[in-house]
RNA sequence: GGCCCCAUCGUCUAGAGGCCUAGGACACCACCCUCUCAAGGUGGCGACACGGGUUCGAAUCCCGUUGGGGCUGCCA
């Protein structure tokens, strides 16, 4: 595998142009944070003309596996995210870090240890703080299928971490203890993985989750015992939280990004809110193409404290972008949703009548998940007559039986096109002494099931008159037979 | 416990000493529009955590307190 000439200076990493990389460990998803990260990285090196790398970090045995690598890749493709370099996999290239351990070792900058957890947690005085302490840095221990390898953090000064978001950040040596690098089945953590390609992919900027930034020393430390001097640039972006403020986890929340393509969220509208979260476009701007957004980004003005990840914006936005859309695109990308475990018979979808009402519909959804149920009256036999609608339009109506008998006879010759019902509508409404919107109430449940919908009489043309008239005479048979005293009329 | 990070409306944020009686967006409330629901329009509610400094002047700088979070694994 080729690798990369590393970088002479650290200082060239502000002459020549910028490398970042996105380096995800394998889990199965995609994580929403690891997303924004990977769009941060995305956005960083597209505004500076940089060189965006991807590398998968799988150096734990159990998380190789190539489906879940592919799985990273389908979904950056689907939110297009495009990397210049890789995917590098870390799992390939075990050689470098084993060498690099060898060097360690030699050089005398990391040492065997044979402690087990256990060992450790029981040297430990109760109420003292746990972590390692340096036992085995002097006992000579030799190599075993026993030993991991650790290595030798400095006792005294500091590193600083230089983050262009934080300002740097400094780490007293004696706070860091001697971390595993090379666990006992020979393969590495990932600080040494981390550090060697960090180095060896000349990566200039490191820009990531927070929850990094107390490893960033130990990272630090090991390139400069590994005799690598040039140090990245860091910006360590604000962690995501719920709404308790806690980091997101997979227990409570949708946090795969597969899941919210499955709901109905639009990659453009996912990538535009994650873009706000922690960062915004200048001016009172939120929602931003792309390609100004990449214009506009600078890591520099992201911020630092934690951003929730509300839902509920989320859907804002989303709805905001499928309302943008073409009509003739919204069309084709809720084709999959009715067509997908439907709530009709599949045969029974008509896309022409669907796009007929589709306009009415692109404005009155969040999700293209909501597609379905805003048109499954069209779709189905005989709606599902919602109880609360039934009692609200009906029942509760006084004039109901008298206005659906109406309509029967009404729409039974008017001219069959939304205007035309409309009128006709009217008509109704005026022969009993109701305002129109009082008037549709019993029609609309009548014929679609519930009392609220897209524009009623849009929905009646593209129903048909066959179907409408059959719903409503089903309706006033069943209204008949709830009335306690007369039971036709 | 230790180390580290953070702190403007409920939420996402604007704000880089005077432009701030703190702006926008989401949510919420009211009204308008209207065949329901949306969308749209108008208006409303609503924040600089607290205490000290520095300064003629602080949301903005410094210190402390409080609060929240992250890390503390032979996961990444």
């Amino acid at each position: 595998m080729p690798t990369v000439p590393a970088l002479p200076t650290s200082s060239l990493s502000f002459v020549s142009a910028p490398r970042v990389r996105f380096a995800p460990a394998p889990t199965g998803f995609l994580h929403v944070g690891s997303a924004r990260a990977a769009l941060f990285n995305w956005m960083f090196a597209r505004h500076t003309g940089g060189t965006f790398v991807l590398r998968i970090e799988d150096t734990d045995p159990a998380r190789s596996r190539d489906e879940l690598v592919e799985g990273i890749e389908r979904t950056l493709h689907w939110l297009g995210l495009d990397w210049d370099e890789g995917p590098f996999r870390q799992s390939a290239r075990m050689h470098l870090y084993a060498e690099a351990a060898d060097r360690l070792l030699a050089e005398g900058s990391a040492y065997w240890c044979d402690c087990t957890r256990e060992a450790v947690d029981a040297r430990t005085p109760a109420g003292a703080p746990p972590g390692y302490d340096g036992f085995c840095r002097d006992r000579g221990v030799e190599r075993t299928p026993e030993t991991a390898l650790r290595l030798r953090t400095p006792d005294e000064g500091e590193t600083v971490v230089h983050d262009l978001i934080r300002g740097d950040v400094h780490f007293d040596h004696r706070t860091l203890e001697d971390v595993v690098i090379q666990r006992r089945d020979g393969t590495p953590t990932f600080l040494l993985a981390n550090a060697v390609d960090d180095a060896d992919m000349a990566i200039s900027h490191v820009i990531r989750g927070e929850d990094l930034l107390p490893s960033t020393p130990k990272v630090l430390l090991l390139r400069q015992a590994l005799g690598n001097h040039e140090v990245p640039v860091f910006a360590h972006l604000p962690l995501l939280v719920d709404e308790k403020r806690q980091k997101l986890s997979k227990r409570r929340h949708a946090i795969a990004v597969e899941e919210y393509r499955e709901q109905g969220y639009l990659a453009e509208a996912l990538r535009n809110y994650l873009a706000l979260l922690g960062w915004a476009p200048p001016g009172d701007r939120e929602i931003v193409p792309l390609d100004e957004m990449v214009d506009l980004f600078e890591v520099e003005a992201v911020n630092k404290a934690p951003a929730f990840f509300d839902l509920t914006k989320l859907a804002h936005v989303n709805a905001t972008y499928l309302r943008a859309l073409p009509v003739a695109t919204f069309v084709r990308e809720s084709l999959p949703w009715l067509m997908e475990d439907p709530p009709w018979p599949p045969e029974r979808l008509d896309p022409s009548v669907f796009e007929a009402v589709a306009p009415l519909v692109q404005e009155r959804v969040q999700t293209l998940g909501e597609v379905p149920g805003m048109v499954d009256f069209l779709f189905l036999e005989a709606p599902d007559i919602d109880p609360d609608s039934w009692a609200k339009g009906v029942t509760r109506m006084a004039e109901a039986g008298a206005v659906l008998g109406d309509a029967i006879a009404t729409f039974e010759s008017c001219h069959w096109e939304a205007e035309a019902i409309h009128q006709a509508t009217l008509d109704i409404a005026v022969r009993h002494g109701l305002k129109l919107a009082k008037a549709q109430a019993p029609i609309r449940v009548a014929v679609t099931g519930r009392s609220v919908g897209p524009p009623l009489f849009e929905s009646l043309q593209a129903l048909g008159r066959a179907s409408t008239l059959e719903r409503l005479r089903a309706a006033r048979a069943r209204w008949a037979s709830e009335q306690p005293t007369s039971a036709s009329q």
